[in-house]
RNA sequence: GCGCCCGUAGCUCAGUUGGAUAGAGCAACGGAUUUCUAAUCCGUAGGCCGCAGGUUCGAGUCCUGCCGGGCGUACCA
């Protein structure tokens, strides 16, 4: 079944061309803003007239007059200055319902697309180093709806998730781990958690702070030297073996310790910036066991350096913590995600910046040869055209620090040569928020000169922030990222207190189902339902809110329909018998032919939806349909129906429920309840 | 400074290559319930689409300037 709205356009503007001779002259079919000018509008008029220097009113005659509309529209009316209004006939209505009832392949009669491209979407992201916090909900969840939608419509998706696991943040974790260590020779409670405090409480204190830092870097390099053996290594007697019993035994609370630590971490560095304290560390390089003084803050970056010379053995401690890391962090994300009902295929799918890191001296390689990288400042930039600073000068694209680090730049280039080449996407997608606009410009343009992109589209998908209450980025009162995991399970929480007054007489596991489906569904839809590229507001009351545009309301029409058809069996009305026996329709009350209508047009809001990546669309139709089936519900007696009604308002219910069911849980991954 | 995004009803937001009288929801007010789940429906009221110019038969939408807000702008992602 091809969509209405598609089939008007396509004839109309054939036979604008065919009469103009203007070969591109699109009809610009529309849905009509107000039911007095029917069903669709056609815009293309006026301005084809305005091309030809004919009368608009004219030139619509002379269309109207030569287009064969009429299996779908009643006689087209031309209005205003150049408007034909188009009304679709309820035998079409009828047919198309029908035709919709009789697909049994869960695809509501709406084809695939005839032109399948494979599209590699690029989403969720999380950096390893961190729990998920509310920044990764956008990116995971519109990823997945895009890819949900871009498969229903045929395409080849390859969903990939790339995390952050070979940069900066590791380097972090890695000499946090070694804080853990070295903390648990100190006694309780363990240093890193009283001078975290002490960094934050000092921070406006110069002198304070300084004595501390002294302190915290004395400690440091005796721990350092405690654990050394020149011949062995720098983490020899502690360090090493500590990792060895963690990779094999984590204990379970480990994961939490390691926000703490990170914290910690980089409070020290931005503390002791500037101080000129220096530390013991390993020398990078190929012969063993060499070391040297550096400055403090720049301490987790060099050990950065040394997880990405990963095969060294003489790196074999960064190695190990780094596996172990990635161990619990992906252990804690599937946990998230399973929450959110979101699935990523193992290592097919969930490929992050480590993935590439075989290919990074390649790509610094390739860009210095042909001449789109040079050295600058002791790192190496690529510098793509038109991109400007504020004196004019070009703008670099750093792809290789002077410590010999790679970044997200090189992965990304990495990533895109992968996926043209290995993966021979079409289309890449990138799912990740607008303040990153510019660095996949320049992404892009680099990867553009340098060849890698060939035909295939590169398109970055923004999204805007979550807010807090305020207006301001959503974070806790003292500053810190909100856990999506708290944040879920309060949802999940605030949706089990309405239950329970609703509905209080369900059994525990419904109510528990319930509460899961609402709470998780009220978060995303929330999400979903606002304009992706706008920052939008967070707030449990209004996404629980059973009015509005909200997952609640979505379910309980959903509920409601589910429960005429348990009634139906007390009844002794066999739906399944009526509907399959159905092949005239009565549509008859106003709210009934609007319905049907709406139930028509489901694909074309896909489409819509799909074509500019906004899940806002679908929502919005989705509303709408909820809205048309409330109004006929409570005009319209289902199973009360004398016979000549009944079938068709059993088909209404059934095809809006499998609408809904269909919007909800297969394209927006929100499930849906029996019972509310 | 430069660049990108945003400014629409009291609040939160839609608004489809420029189309007819700018739409929802919340809140407010008025009505409907011996129900197929009222977690609902129907109605009323509410607007200089930030301001000022311009292009156009037609501008919330495109262009220019200004005001206000957010974000980005070399070794984080």
């Amino acid at each position: 079944m091809i969509p209405a709205i598609d089939i008007l356009e396509e004839r109309i503007s054939d036979v604008m061309a065919d009469i103009s001779g203007e070969p591109d002259s699109p009809a610009i079919v529309r849905l009509s803003k107000d039911p007095k000018f029917g069903d669709y509008q056609v815009n293309g008029v006026m301005a084809l007239a305005k091309k030809t220097k004919a009368k608009p009113r004219e030139l619509a005659e002379k269309i109207v007059e030569k287009i064969d509309i009429s299996d779908i529209c009643e006689a087209p009316e031309i209005a205003g200055p150049g408007f034909i209004n188009l009304r679709l006939k309820p035998d079409y209505l009828a047919k198309t319902l029908l035709e919709i009832n009789a697909d049994k392949t869960n695809h509501l009669g709406i084809n695939k697309t005839n032109k399948p491209k494979t599209i590699v979407v690029d989403f969720s992201g999380p950096n390893i180093a961190k729990q998920m916090h509310v920044g990764h909900l956008r990116s995971t969840i519109i990823g997945d709806c895009i890819c949900r939608m871009l498969e229903f419509l045929g395409h080849d998706v390859k969903r990939q998730n790339h995390i952050g696991d070979w940069g900066t943040s590791l380097g972090k974790v890695i000499l946090g781990l070694w804080h853990l260590r070295m903390a648990s020779k100190h006694g309780e409670p363990p240093y890193y958690k009283t001078e975290l405090s002490e960094l934050q409480a000092y921070a406006g204190d110069k002198d304070r702070l300084k004595e501390l830092c002294q302190r915290i870097r004395d400690r440091h390099e005796k721990d350092w030297q405690d654990d050394f053996v020149a011949a062995k290594g720098d983490a020899y007697k502690f360090f090493g073996p500590f990792l060895e019993t963690l990779v094999h035994a984590p204990p379970l609370d480990l994961w939490e310790e390691i926000t703490t630590l990170y914290q910690y971490v980089n409070l020290i560095e931005t503390s002791v910036a500037g101080m000129g304290l220096t530390v013991s560390t390993r020398k990078k390089g190929d012969n063993a066991f060499q070391y040297f003084q550096i400055e403090y803050e720049f301490l987790s970056r060099h050990i950065t350096t040394m997880l990405q010379d990963i095969d060294n053995p003489d790196n074999k401690q960064e190695k190990d913590a780094w596996n172990l890391i990635k161990k619990i962090s992906l252990e804690h994300c599937n946990e998230i995600y399973k929450m959110l009902d979101i699935f990523f295929d193992g290592d097919k799918e969930i490929r992050g910046e480590s993935f590439y890191r075989d290919m990074l001296p390649e790509v610094v390689a390739q860009l210095k040869k042909k001449g789109l990288a040079e050295e600058s400042d002791g790192a190496i930039c690529a510098h793509p055209d038109g991109f400007k600073n504020k004196e004019g000068e070009r703008l670099p694209l750093i792809i290789q620090k002077t410590d010999g680090a790679y970044l997200y730049a090189t992965t990304d280039l990495a990533a895109i040569r992968y996926r043209v080449g290995k993966l021979k996407a079409d289309t890449i997608v990138y799912v990740t928020d607008a303040r990153q606009a510019l660095h996949f410009e320049m992404v892009f343009a680099v990867a553009k000169m340098a060849g890698w992109s060939k035909d295939a589209d590169l398109k970055h998908v923004t999204f805007g922030s979550v807010l807090g209450e305020d207006g301001k980025p959503f974070k806790t009162r003292s500053g810190e990222n909100i856990k999506l995991k708290e944040l879920l399970e309060e949802a999940v929480g605030k949706a089990r207190k309405v239950v329970n007054e609703k509905n209080p007489e369900l059994s525990d596991d419904k109510k528990e189902e319930i509460a899961n489906a609402v709470g998780i569904g009220a978060v995303k839809y929330a999400d979903y339902s606002n304009n992706r590229t706008s920052d939008y507001i967070f707030s449990f009351e209004k996404m629980l809110a059973m009015d509005g545009n909200t997952a609640p309301y979505m379910q309980y029409a959903y509920a409601r329909i589910k429960s005429i058809e348990r009634k139906a069996q007390s009844k002794d009305v066999d739906i399944k018998t009526e509907l399959a026996g159905i092949n005239e329709l009565n549509l008859t009350d106003p709210t009934e032919l609007d319905l049907a209508k709406h139930l028509c047009r489901y694909g074309e809001a896909i489409e819509g939806a799909a074509a500019d990546y906004k899940p806002n669309f679908l929502t919005s139709y989705l509303y709408e349909l909820a809205q048309k089936f409330s109004a006929f519900y409570t005009n319209c007696p289902v199973l009360k129906a004398d016979k000549a009604q009944r079938p068709t308002r059993l088909l209404l219910c059934d095809l809006t429920a499998k609408t809904i069911g269909h919007g909800l849980h297969e394209l927006l991954g929100i499930n849906v309840v029996e019972q509310m």
